[in-house]
DNA sequence: TTTAATCACTTGCATTGCAAGGTAGTGTGT
DNA sequence: ACACACTACCTTGCAATGCAAGTGATTAAA
C-alpha cells in the first residue's frame, strides 16, 4: 500500500512536469484574444483541464511583463476593486508565434518517438 | 542590441521548459525498445531534436530506477569501460502508458487552445 | 608508459511551480 | 458608521530539477 502510494508520487511529478513545461505557452495562448485579467485567465485554463493557482499564474504575470511580453492596464469593475488587465506586447505576439512552432516541433519529436515504440508492442 | 539578446533569454527559457517537461516521458519512450544505455539515448534523442546533457541524463536514470521504473544490468564493451544497460520494469511500463495518456490529453488542451487562437487572426 | 577516448557520476547554481499567508479595495447588511 | 464577506493582487519559503562544469575510472591505441 505504501509502496504502491509512493510510486504514484512519482508518476504525478512527471505529469506535473509535462504540464508545467507548457504552462507560459498556454497564458499566452489565452491571451490572444485581447485583454484579460487572472481570474478569466484561471478559468479558462480550467476550463482545458489545465489547473493554475494564483501563486502560479501572479508571479508569471509580472515575468512575462518584465521581459515585455505583456502590458497591462487597470480597469474599475462591478464587483470589487479595480483589476489589471492584460494583454500581449507586440514583441509577446512574435514570441507566441515562436512558441506555436517550437510546440508544433516538441509534438512531432514525441510523436515519433511513440511511434516507433509502437511498432514493439 | 542589449536589449534584444534579453528578451531572446526569455524565449529560451520558455523553449527550455517546454522541453524539460517531456524529458522524462521521451526517455522512457525511447526506453522501451529494450536494453539502452546512456550514450544510446542522447543520441536517440538527439535525432529527434531534443537535446540533452549527461549531467541532466545521469541523475534522471537515478531518480527513475528509485522509483522503480528502471532497472539495469552492466554489459561489457568492445569500445571502453563496462556500460550500464538500463530497461523499464513492469511497473515503467505501466507508468509509461499512464504518460502517453497525459501527453494525449495535454496535446488536445494547447490544441484546443491553439483553435481558439486562430479564430483571432 | 603515455595519450586519447569512453563511461559514469557529482557539485553548485538558477529557474520555477505552488502552498500558504498577507494586504487592501469594494459592497452589503445592520 | 461599523463589521463582515468577497474579490483581487502580491509575497515568502520550500522543493524539484535541468544543466554547466568538473571528477575519476576503465580501456584501447600509440
Amino acid at each position: 500500500m505504501e509502496n504502491k502510494d509512493e510510486k504514484n508520487i512519482n508518476v504525478q511529478n512527471i505529469q506535473t512536469q509535462m504540464r508545467k513545461g507548457i504552462l507560459e505557452y498556454c497564458i499566452l495562448l489565452a491571451m490572444d484574444r485581447g485583454e484579460i485579467y487572472s481570474s478569466d485567465i484561471l478559468t479558462e485554463l480550467k476550463n482545458e483541464n489545465l489547473l493554475v493557482v494564483e501563486g502560479t499564474l501572479y508571479p508569471l504575470l509580472s515575468r512575462l511583463r518584465t521581459n515585455g511580453l505583456l502590458d497591462y492596464a487597470w480597469r474599475e469593475s462591478k464587483n470589487g476593486p479595480p483589476r489589471k488587465y492584460y494583454k500581449l506586447t507586440e514583441q509577446g505576439k512574435k514570441t507566441l508565434k515562436q512558441l506555436n512552432k517550437t510546440w508544433s516541433n516538441l509534438s512531432l519529436s514525441v510523436n515519433s518517438l511513440k511511434k516507433k515504440y509502437e511498432k514493439n508492442n
